[in-house]
RNA sequence: GGGGGUUUGCCCGAGUGGUUAAAGGGGGCGGACUGUAAAUCCGUUGGCUUAGCCUUCACAGGUUCGAAUCCUGUAGCCCCCA
């Protein structure tokens, strides 16, 4: 019924950082199915990468058995977690939150299954908040919470240290997420909330309630935050986050991200991220450490991860524009195919016209795809021998570029250096 | 209010009348090497119709055959005195 390995599992994947009381944990358990939560964010109308941890966590209850609720934090959201901000953040409007929820919901169902008998559940918190009147939540859960507590949570003490400062609106940010978890247990009979590291605070505020209101012994554990070796946070590039959503992140970029994941990290990507069996990621361990060019482990993540949020078909795209992009000539191609290849590459469109006669010239073609802010730009790069059409270098300054050189019906592929592409479409 | 200093390219920083489009470093961009890595090395880094031309050293004017360099004014920054 329930898989009483779970915490053996989690644990031995690291995703252990803090938890209230492991061997009661463990025993509730192994008592039955139980009910477990982890609150979201909405801050965005599309997760990244930091969520899938937390996504994660779900799923892997829901395998062993267990029931997870998802909770979208409409209401939360209106108010703004002060943990780990250093600033005061701005408010989200009605409308946003509303999309962003929406967002958000649609990709939850990648990672969790909504049907069956621990079917999960997908929550909003504004649900309940809404109509709460302040006089009445003031009554039932602020008295409930002991100014002095409140006050020695490292997200509120730092903050309030910091020249930021903290406002009454986030330093009561506490007592809505807290609630949430009294709320839930009432409604759901959840026992356990779950999350990161950097929200202990708010879990064991939760706890606290749930004695004082319930009378009753909460759960809360959390896992360490993922970052790389060093402590730099995953998930970020310099182009911005990572996204779950194919139209901000395309599932080729999202490959491309999981490949490139340094040696150090990889391991701990897989162990955190991953449902890879213990088997396998010691066969993947020894791996990169015998051969780590080979890349086994990235190759293996990437796949693995791009399988999980863009389906199997995501992930063959995603590996055939890899095996194209990083091949050698781009041969003849069709605009549909090379359009799903660089579909997050910039392109710009051209009169067809330009190509007639002696053709289009290379220094204005660059500049025209926006690769070479000038002219000069352009030649350099040429000189460099850093420029390619169709992946094939070109060194002639003065190469003029006709219908030939089209590596599909209208399209051709400019790059400068290893991976900055753009396409000129001429119509 | 008075006196002194300072202002250079993406950033830092040399340069005080004549190959100075401006040393050096950082960063960026290319390339080689490599594992679509790190480290390293090399090239490049104002614009153009590029063996040439044009525009740049806070801004505006002036001296000079010739100015980033000298003079005057304006603005920003810094220091000292009141």
């Amino acid at each position: 019924m329930t898989d009483p390995q779970l915490l053996d599992e989690l644990r031995w994947r690291g995703l252990i950082h803090q938890c209230t009381d492991t061997d009661e944990l463990a025993k509730l358990l192994a008592s039955g199915p139980q009910t477990v939560y982890i609150g979201f964010d909405p801050t965005a109308d599309s997760l990244h990468v930091g969520s899938m941890m937390q996504l994660m966590m779900l799923r892997r209850f829901q395998r062993a058995g267990h029931r997870p609720i998802a909770l979208v934090g409409g209401a939360t959201g209106m108010i703004g977690d002060p943990s780990g901000k250093s600033e005061e953040r701005n408010l989200l409007s009605a409308e946003q939150l509303e999309a962003n929820v929406a967002g958000v919901a649609s990709q939850m169902r990648r990672f969790l299954d909504f049907e069956g008998p621990q079917a999960a559940l997908l929550l909003n918190n504004f649900d309940w908040m809404q109509g709460y009147s302040y006089l009445e939540f003031l009554r039932d859960v602020g008295k409930s919470f002991p100014i002095g507590v409140m006050l020695g949570k490292d997200s509120v003490r730092s903050r309030l240290e910091s020249e930021a400062g903290l406002s009454y609106t986030e330093f009561s940010y506490m007592l809505l997420q807290a609630y949430d978890f009294v709320h839930l247990n009432r409604e759901h009979g959840c026992l356990i909330q779950a999350g990161g590291s950097d929200q202990w605070g708010n879990v064991t505020a939760g706890i606290d309630l749930g004695r004082r209101m319930l009378g009753k012994q909460l759960f809360g554990i959390t896992a360490p935050l993922l970052t790389t070796t060093d402590g730099r946070k995953m998930g970020k590039t310099e182009q911005g986050a990572i996204w779950l959503a194919a139209d901000r992140t395309s599932p080729y970029q999202f490959y491309q991200y999981w490949r490139r994941v340094e040696d150090a990290d990889v391991m701990r990507c897989i162990a955190y991220l991953t449902e890879i069996e213990r088997e396998e990621f010691d066969t993947l361990q020894e791996a990169t450490t015998a051969d780590p060019g080979r890349r086994v482990a990235q190759n293996r993540l990437a796949e693995w991860m791009t399988q999980l949020v863009h389906g199997t078909e995501g992930l063959e795209s995603a590996e055939r524009a890899s095996k194209i992009l990083f091949g050698g000539e781009i041969g003849k191609q069709t605009d549909a195919s090379l359009g799903e290849i660089f579909a997050d590459v910039p392109s710009s469109e051209i009169a067809r016209s330009q190509l007639d006669d002696e053709g289009y010239w290379i220094v204005e073609a660059f500049q025209e795809a926006g690769l070479a802010g000038s002219g000069g730009e352009a030649r350099r790069a040429i000189k460099d021998g850093g420029a390619y059409v169709n992946n094939v270098r070109i060194t002639d300054g003065q190469h003029r570029l006709t219908e030939s050189d089209l590596a599909s019906e209208t399209v051709m592929v400019l790059r400068k250096g290893k991976r900055n592409y753009a396409l000129l479409k001429f119509k």
